[in-house]
This record gives structure tokens, C-alpha cells and sequence, in this order.
DNA sequence: CTGTTAGCGCATTCAG
DNA sequence: CTGAATGCGCTAACAG
């Protein structure tokens, strides 16, 4: 275990010079940082990320709160932040924090129902800044968050006072419903939002944009069919409708997973669609194609990026430095609709 | 930011008993760790990661390697490695390392072709261990790790003299042959093995057990279709075959993803499945039975979880204390054949 | 441009 | 069971 001492000594500088020259400052001839260089690399020294962070004050690494790390948007965004993080090289500190309820991976462990409150602990002292992903966070834990005070990035969603990047969810909810009614479709219902409080942001928003385009086609809009997001859920959904009777003409959903599992139990179920129902889903997730789903899609990874370039951004040496505390931005993404063929003009329905 | 020796002072005890009050060590007297404790949760005191890593040489924190994010097999690995590390108060550093010529994420930048070299530096003075997902190790690499020397487990796989969990690749490669020589196939073909050196094991060696059911069945082996494992690989091996019309009458696929796409490319074009051609794939991936793809299941969480379990084991203080070097362990998981309808018996074919 | 000097905040001896 | 002293390996002033 070498340690800079070694990599002195070797090179007949101090440490200080090594250091210095090892992190490439600029107040180091060129000949001495080439020597020292050299010397470390045949040591085969590493600098110890303790020592420097406690030295320092700054760790090298960022926090990334996610709900999930499996679900194609996250497992995106991880992906991502976790590429452009290393390449500045900086650490990414992957903490995972179940959303509500939910099954654990693993054989068949159980969280209690509500999520423990997020701890700051985690965080605190162990990173430089933070990105969360699309968690939805109780006042509480926000203060927590901005209490660490530093840099904070919030993807997936707006909060109010945190910066943020995202796509305009109640547009892109506003967009898939007129879609449908500009094909005829009156009877459009919306699944997706479960309507507990503290409940993910993106699927109320668009809900809400849902809301909007039937209100200004005339339409009364109807109540959201609560589901979760996975493939399942829009299974049991459609289960359901199918029991009652009430399978409306055309469907708009969250997001794809869910209109995936929708599409799949119309289908089995013997349901012409689009013929008979239309569905729409949101983010143009890989398989979409696969089942012919017309869609939002979204841009995921380059929402990854912008908030981590954001969070590096900020980061740079001098930055923040004379207490100017960067405005709280807020870049929403473009989206845009991709027709397939899930969804096609309304028929007359037989009474 | 409260430091231990706020603590000591708020409690009237030394630095010394406050560290050992609040790490659970036997030697603090109930009441005295009772008061450490309040005080410490009072004054909102963490302890820098840092400094208790510099004093005390362990990193409390675990590396973890794969090739990929936001694949199904891997981000489900993350995921579990990540929830059972937390559990034992240990945090994952992620790192991501390209198995090869690949787009990185965001916007359209790619890695050159051939992966750099692991760099031990990205892991050493860093963590306490490190978990290593699926990634094909060159021996050089392996070397570089081991010289890490702590604990090293391998998913997905086998690495000579490394202790690993994973399945049995040529049982699952045979087992799938079988199940389609035993519905009277005979012109069964696999895809997915890229025959370059360095490529992935599992699909090599599931390679190899298909020849070997092909060869014990008296049927000659063919070549393998060469492709990577996603959709988009599957559809175009299938449009490939498709254009030199040599179509065999079933496919073994490496992975699902793989089969999905094949199946998709195949239905699309009007070919009958099963009726024409049976396809079978290795997983059974969450969307798989929408595809009503028959496949070879394996457990992947519980793979992560075992693996994980050992590195926590060999971390328990104690462990590993009298030079006693943890035998090679390797586990197999069991794996199951998940019969849906893309398999089905042979048909006699127009000649 | 380079060296000297102090800590950073804890875990760990070793005494009691 | 507890306290005092030591140093983990580095960076950040401050001098030169």
C-alpha cells in the first residue's frame, strides 16, 4: 500500500507537491508532475479517498435517491448518471428507498406499508451533492434534503424550490388524450393515478392534463382507475373492467409498462384493439414497438444528464463560491407522440 | 456538524466511549451507552464515513461490478445487492464497465471498441469487497482484482479459483435442446453465442450444452447464430434468416430478450409459432409470458442475495481472522423449464 | 513554483 | 468498563 509519503520520497519532493501534481493544479513545472507521475504510477499508488475527503472536505461522490432500480426509467437514469459521474470522476452513492409499500427483492420479504421517513443520515458527510429520482418526497424529507445544503437535483417531476428536470406532464397528458379525441373517442378514461396523498407526481400531473383536454372537448372527464405502473397492475385493471361490464373506448395510461399489461389483457380477452378500444401509453418504452403501442415518449437518459452535468456544474471549483446560490431551474423536455397501432378512430358502438 | 467530541463533552464521557457507545461494542455499560446515544441523536451527530475509514482501514462499503444498468438481469442484481448491503449498513459503489464496443448512454456517443482495462484503482482503498456481475474477465483482470486482496464474489457464472453463485449454463443450454428434440425436433439451431474471445460465459456455455443434447440425440450441432442479446438482436438474426430462407424449425435462444425479438420478428412476418417454428429462451423475464414465451427460468434475486450474504459473512468481524482462507465455494441455483406456447411439435414440412 | 506545518474526525491501542 | 494518547493519509493554508 503505497502511500503518497512513498511517492515523496521517491521523487525528492514533498507531499504537498505531490498532491498538487497528482490532481493536476496548475502551480506544479511540468517536469516535476511528469517525475511524479511517473514515480506513482510504479508504485502503484492510490491516492486513499478517505484521507483526501477528511482532509478535504469534499468526497468525490454523489448521492442518487431512487424509488427503484429496476424499473426501465431508473434503471435509464442510473445508467446514465452513473457514466457521466465517472468520467469527472466522481462516485455515485446508490441509495434505493421504496416508494410505499412493497415487496423487497428477494424471496418474499415484506416492507411495512409506509415507507420509512428518508434520513438525511445516509447522505450527510458521505456525498457532495445529490440527485433524487421522481421519489415522492413529504415535506419533511425535502427540509432534510436541504439541510445537507448542497447541491440538490431533482429528475422526474418539479418540487417546488428544488431544480429540476423533467418532461411537462400535464401537457404530455393533455397531448395522449386529444389524441383520442381527435379520432372520435368521447368515452376516454384514465389509468394510473391512485390518488393517496404523497403519491408519485408524474401520473397526478398527467391525470391532470387528462382532465384538461376532456373539460375543453365539452367531455366530462372521468375518475382515474387506480393502478400502480407495472405491467400487472394494468392486467388486474382491465380484469376488473371487463367484470364490471364498463371497458370504456379508449384508454389513456401512466405510463407503458402499464399500458403494456393493459394492452395484453385486452387482447387475450378477445378485445379488437384498436377496434374496439384504443390505448395510449407514455415514455416510448423499448418493448412498445414490440406491441404495437402508440405513445409519449420521453427522453430519459438525456434527463439523466442534464442534472448531472448540472450537479457538476456546480461542483466546479468556484462555483457557489461568492454565496451565489444558483436560481432553482426548471428544464422541462420535449416529448412527442409515436403512432402505432394501438389506437385508431372510434366506432360506433352498438347500444 | 457535530463532531464526537460534541458528543463526549454533551455526555461527560471521552471520545473513546462515545465511538464504541454508538458502533454496539459489548464493553460500554448500558446506562452510559443510553446517554451516548440521546445526546448524539440530540445534537444530530453522523460520524464522518471518512475519518472511520481512515482510523479504522475498513471502508464499510461494497463494489459492485457489471456491464450494465438498465438490462433485466443485472438491474434486478443492483437491486437486491443494494437493499441487503443497506441492511448491513454497508453502501455499494457502483461501477459500470462497458463489456465492450457499446453506445453509451445519452446522446449518441459511443466507447471504443475494445473495453479498456479494469482498473483495480476504481475499487482499491475503497471498498471492503466486491461483488462482480456477469462481466467477462480477461485474466489479467482477475489477476488485478485478487490483488485487491478481500473478498471477491462472482454472479452469473464461473471464474476459476474464484467463489461464485450463478446456474448451470450448459444443464440450461441442454435442457432447453431437449425439451425441443423431445417434441420431435430435429433441425434446432441456437442463437445468441458471439463467438469472439473474452464474450460473455453464460451463453458460450449454454451453447455448449445444446451441443451436447444435439450430439447425445445423434443430430449434428450447427453453428451459432451469432447476435447479442437484446430484442433488437433477435429481430434481425430472424430477418437474416428470413432472407436466406434457411428458417430452422426451432430456436434456442440465450436469453429471453433475445426470444422476444425473434418471436416478434417472427410473428410479424406471418410465420406460425408454434405451428412452423418453436422458439424457447433462458430467464423467464418479467414479459415473457405476454410473449407466451416457453423458457428456462432461473432466480436472480436469490443469486445477488447468496452472493451478497457471503461477502457480508466474510466481513463479520472475526472472519477470515486466522488466515483462514474461505474455501472456493460455487453454487448453482436451480432453474426450471416454464412451458407457455411458443414450443410446440414438430411439424412434418413441405420438402 | 515548492516546502512546512497543521489539522480533518475518528478508531484504536494501552493504561487504569 | 472507561479515559488519554496516537496516528490513519491526505489537503490547505502559509511561507518562502
Amino acid at each position: 500500500m503505497a502511500s503518497i509519503e512513498d511517492v515523496a520520497r521517491a521523487t525528492g519532493v514533498s507531499t504537498a507537491t505531490v498532491s498538487r501534481a497528482l490532481r493536476g493544479l496548475a502551480s506544479v513545472a511540468e517536469p516535476t508532475r511528469a517525475r511524479v507521475q511517473l514515480a506513482a504510477q510504479s508504485l502503484g499508488y492510490v491516492p486513499s479517498a478517505a484521507a483526501a475527503s477528511l482532509a478535504s472536505g469534499r468526497t468525490k461522490a454523489v448521492g442518487l435517491l431512487t424509488p427503484h432500480v429496476s424499473r426501465w426509467f431508473f434503471a435509464v437514469c442510473i445508467e446514465t448518471v452513473e457514466a457521466v459521474l465517472r468520467t469527472h470522476g466522481y462516485d455515485v452513492l446508490l441509495v434505493q428507498l421504496p416508494p410505499g409499500g412493497r415487496t423487497t427483492p428477494g424471496p418474499s420479504r415484506t416492507l411495512p406499508p409506509s415507507r420509512p421517513m428518508l434520513s438525511a443520515d445516509l447522505l450527510r458527510k458521505r456525498v457532495d451533492a445529490t440527485i433524487v429520482l421522481t421519489l415522492p418526497l413529504v415535506p419533511e424529507e425535502l427540509t432534510v434534503l436541504q439541510a445537507l445544503g448542497h447541491e440538490l437535483v431533482y429528475v422526474g417531476g418539479t418540487v417546488p424550490g428544488l431544480r429540476s428536470v423533467g418532461i411537462d406532464d400535464v401537457a404530455v397528458g393533455r397531448s395522449a388524450t386529444e389524441h383520442l379525441l381527435g379520432l372520435g373517442h368521447t368515452d376516454v378514461a384514465y389509468v394510473g393515478a391512485s390518488l393517496s396523498p404523497g403519491d408519485w407526481a408524474p401520473p397526478q400531473e398527467r391525470y391532470r392534463g387528462y382532465r384538461q383536454a376532456m373539460t375543453a372537448a365539452g367531455l366530462e372527464p372521468g375518475e382515474a382507475l387506480v393502478a400502480d405502473l407495472t405491467v400487472a397492475d394494468g392486467r388486474r385493471t382491465v380484469r376488473e373492467l371487463l367484470r364490471r361490464g364498463t371497458l370504456p373506448g379508449a384508454l389513456v395510461c401512466a405510463c407503458d409498462e402499464l399500458a403494456i399489461g393493459v394492452l395484453h389483457e385486452l387482447r387475450q380477452a378477445g378485445v379488437d384493439v384498436p377496434g374496439q378500444v384504443s390505448v395510449i401509453g407514455v415514455d416510448d418504452h423499448p418493448h412498445a414497438e414490440l406491441h404495437d403501442l402508440t405513445t409519449i415518449s420521453q427522453p430519459v437518459a438525456e434527463q439523466a444528464e442534464t442534472a448531472t452535468r448540472w450537479v457538476m456544474e456546480g461542483l466546479r471549483p468556484g462555483a457557489r463560491a461568492g454565496g451565489t446560490e444558483p436560481a432553482p431551474r426548471s428544464e422541462r423536455m420535449p416529448t412527442r407522440l409515436v403512432l402505432r397501432r394501438s389506437t385508431g378512430p372510434a366506432q360506433a358502438r352498438a347500444t
